[in-house]
DNA sequence: AAACTAATGTTACCGCTAGTAACAAGCATG
DNA sequence: CATGCTTGTTACTAGCGGTAACATTAGTTT
């Protein structure tokens, strides 16, 4: 009976607290990332407290928001890393699919790389500079687990798994910010250029002529 | 006279500008990039009025200040990446620079990285995630300008250059900002195991035993 | 010397924000 | 019926970025 009850609270609790989320989702979406608990309460038709009482404070909130999007992103770009095809093929599979998804969802993107908020005095949870993008450290350890797993690195593996991991997935996000604010060109050539760069292309480039080389 | 009684103004006010800038610098230093305009004017030994005249806003203030730590980072990388040695030596100078400055300052680091600030409503200037992180645009621009002027990387050289700017810089930052946080193997390390990264190891390495390799 | 100009500085305010305390209503269980 | 517990409200605080209006001081012009 106890335990019943509870799951029973404990459900509607959280259906609430999804639709909740559902709301500030439409809110951040519209709004972008500066939108205010508010007008987030206000798409859900209720009042700031309650807000509170689900999230604790505003970082709580932003926090579950992102996790619901990082967890389907990272499904996606595993479900890529995982097709069944060698191993240039599956680094392109995995970049296309990032960046289709930023693509695709831009406001969702933003949100997701500068939760940086709040900004308030007391400081009840959310240390920003923390907290400031755990989506990037979450596809770095992912993507370090695969390659620790897949590859055989030699001495050291563990770590350059780790370093490659978090470089890779910095890599990513910084031509793909950069990409989608200029739209120098087109997805596939963004993703066949960094692919090459990550199969040494640097490396085996030659001098142009008259100077030193990079 | 005219003119130099001008001159005059505009030093004087150059000058103040200057220590307006350091004060804010130790104020942002010593309590985030989350300062109040308040406390800095405090620091600064005036009142707030003063330093919305000489920045337009908050946005403009910090955008004074990352401005003077771009520039002096920016010198940095490129003394490393001009240096006379061959192409892998400066590469790694170069990843290394960027990294003692961040271990070095990691506040300034971090106010380079973060200054994502503001979120009032009414937006006279500074829109968040155009200013998110001018210091990476500003590094992969860079970086791609001298991939470009060195290397010979046949057709379509000029946009390899400008995504591979940008993706170095991208992955340099991300596996410092992560290294800077965990703080998993030294610098030397780090340094190695990114430089290795960009040499090809990835395409290179063999597959683990019994798996289909990343 | 007197008056005008211009910059520098102040106080006091606005509207907004995140976050909270205090109180009211529905609804189960003793 | 009374006791809790969750859901909801209104009304508030403290602090933020930003601004208007008013002093004050200095230099230039007549």
């Amino acid at each position: 009976m106890d335990t019943t009850q509870r799951t029973d609270q404990q459900r509607s609790a959280d259906r609430r607290r999804r639709e909740l989320l559902e709301a500030a989702d439409r809110v951040v979406l519209r709004d972008g990332p500066h939108a205010s608990m508010n007008a987030i309460a206000a798409e859900a038709g209720i009042t700031k407290p309650i807000l509170y009482r689900h999230f604790g404070d505003k970082g709580g909130l932003y926090a579950a928001l992102a996790m619901r999007h990082t967890d389907a992103l990272l499904d996606s770009l595993r479900a890529a890393l995982d097709a069944p095809a060698d191993r240039r093929e599956r680094v392109e599979a995995t970049l296309d699919t990032y960046l289709s998804a930023i693509e695709a969802r831009p406001q969702v993107y933003r949100f997701l790389m500068h939760p940086a908020e709040g900004g308030h005095p007391g400081d009840p949870g959310f240390d920003v500079g923390r907290h400031s993008a755990p989506l990037l450290r979450r596809m770095g350890e992912e993507l370090a687990t695969v390659i620790g797993e897949r590859l055989d690195l030699g001495p050291g593996s563990e770590r350059l798994a780790r370093v490659w991991g978090h470089g890779i997935v910095g890599m990513m996000h910084a031509a793909g910010d950069w990409w989608l604010g200029e739209r120098p060109c087109t997805r596939a050539e963004l993703v066949r250029s960094l692919a090459d760069l990550l199969w040494g292309r640097l490396a085996a480039a030659g001098d142009r002529v008259g100077g030193p080389g990079f």
